[in-house]
DNA sequence: CTGAGGTAACTATGCGCTCAGTCACAGTAG
DNA sequence: CTACTGTGACTGAGCGCATAGTTACCTCAG
């Protein structure tokens, strides 16, 4: 039996990944992938600063040095994951349709954020939390891609500002309200819990909404749980 | 000039402070509360495991060896950080007058839970993200007292419930939503920022009551900004 | 004198990262 | 088929360094 035989076996009996099949793209290799996992899981559970190199190769049975076989450094496999995980979500927000109004556009990408945050909570964890510990250039090239998520959600809420739709004084606070409850999940979200992400989305959406709507709009309330 | 005006002196023109006077408690000699005071900003700015006792010490201008004058690890002075400050968030909460109907009871609390955070967005910080670098001791003495925060909290909204004010078809899940606009402003929360503490608790109030009005019972808008 | 507060040099530890060497294996020559 | 060789993944000892925490000594107001 070979050394990768082994380590496959080794991984077969590991805890649940981190991150679904294809979430790192095609290029990675498989032990590329397997230490984004487990980086993934010592991120979040330690925070970047108290999870060491041999925490990670640790996790799915290498030895230190093997890291850096795959990555440069620890700092680059936090890039990695906080780069992949933003693109990840603005595929989610832009993937959603923007049919009918702009309640309904505002709806759908509310549920889009909210049920992606949920179901890639370990993963959004470490991207909402650890981005001071990136390189400057590296988090300029993060923060740029929350600029382009947060466009996204603004744009849909002026839009129905501009209707007549929503009743926000300051579409600013309107948005980190909303951004806010997407956001903060990541904290206390667990996927074994009530609610499945789908579900979440649909509850967190009826909630934005109401936030937002101009009085006398709002719709019959949503089912229950 | 002895050494103590000296560092007074220094204190002087040193950025302004992370805590009001008498947050420490009066016990705290005025040292402790210096290197307290540095302790959040640093723990705030790079995060526990990030700082050194060098940090904290060099920031009032004294040599490494003063902090275990004061206090016996780097890790009592978190504990000090977060007990306290979870200790003046709930005497916040519960000096909200409870007087009239479940609605104004709710808008109150949430009033002064956001306006807390956010005068004290700094302490709030290091309360929200540092928990897990407690002792496990210490740890479960502070998630005590944010149980306790939160009884105070979902009390209000299940009397609400009961009154049928609210439609809430899971106090918890509103209990999180309404707690995650409160959280969350922490990590994006400026003092010098366009809302001031009370009007930005005022606005997320009236966005919490938003969220859980039972239909047409919504009284009309608040004051824009 | 006393002792609380503070200093500076120190220790032990554990970190990120390196590197010479091992191993399995694919390709190729004879 | 065997023998040889190049290649890439991986090992594991360990380097240089920064860290948290300790300690012996100093200062000076009361």
């Amino acid at each position: 039996m070979g050394a990768w035989e082994a380590r496959e076996a080794r991984e077969a009996r590991d805890e649940h990944r981190a991150v679904p099949d294809g979430f790192w793209g095609p290029r990675t290799t498989p032990a590329a992938r397997a230490l984004l996992d487990s980086a993934v899981r010592c991120f979040a559970d330690l925070g970047y600063h108290a999870t060491t190199t041999r925490h990670i190769t640790a996790g799915v049975g290498l030895s230190p040095g093997a890291l850096y076989v795959h990555f440069a450094s620890k700092e680059e496999l936090l890039y990695e994951i906080t780069r992949t995980g933003h693109e990840r979500a603005l595929e989610a927000l832009v993937a959603a349709p923007g049919e009918g109004d702009a309640r309904e556009h505002v709806r759908r990408l509310v549920a889009a954020l909210v049920t992606w945050h949920a179901r890639h909570h370990t993963v959004a964890r470490v991207c909402q939390y650890e981005l001071a510990a990136l390189d400057p250039q590296h988090r300029a090239t993060v923060l740029d891609l929350r600029a382009r998520f947060t466009a996204t959600l603004r744009a849909a809420v002026e839009r129905g500002a501009a209707e007549g739709l929503f009743d926000v004084p300051d579409v600013n606070r309107a948005l980190r309200a909303i951004m806010s409850l997407g956001i903060d999940l990541v904290r206390w979200y667990r996927l074994d819990g009530a609610d499945s992400p789908e579900f979440l989305g649909e509850c967190y959406a009826e909630l934005a909404l109401r936030m937002i709507d101009a009085p006398g709009l709002s719709a019959p309330r949503p089912p229950g749980p």
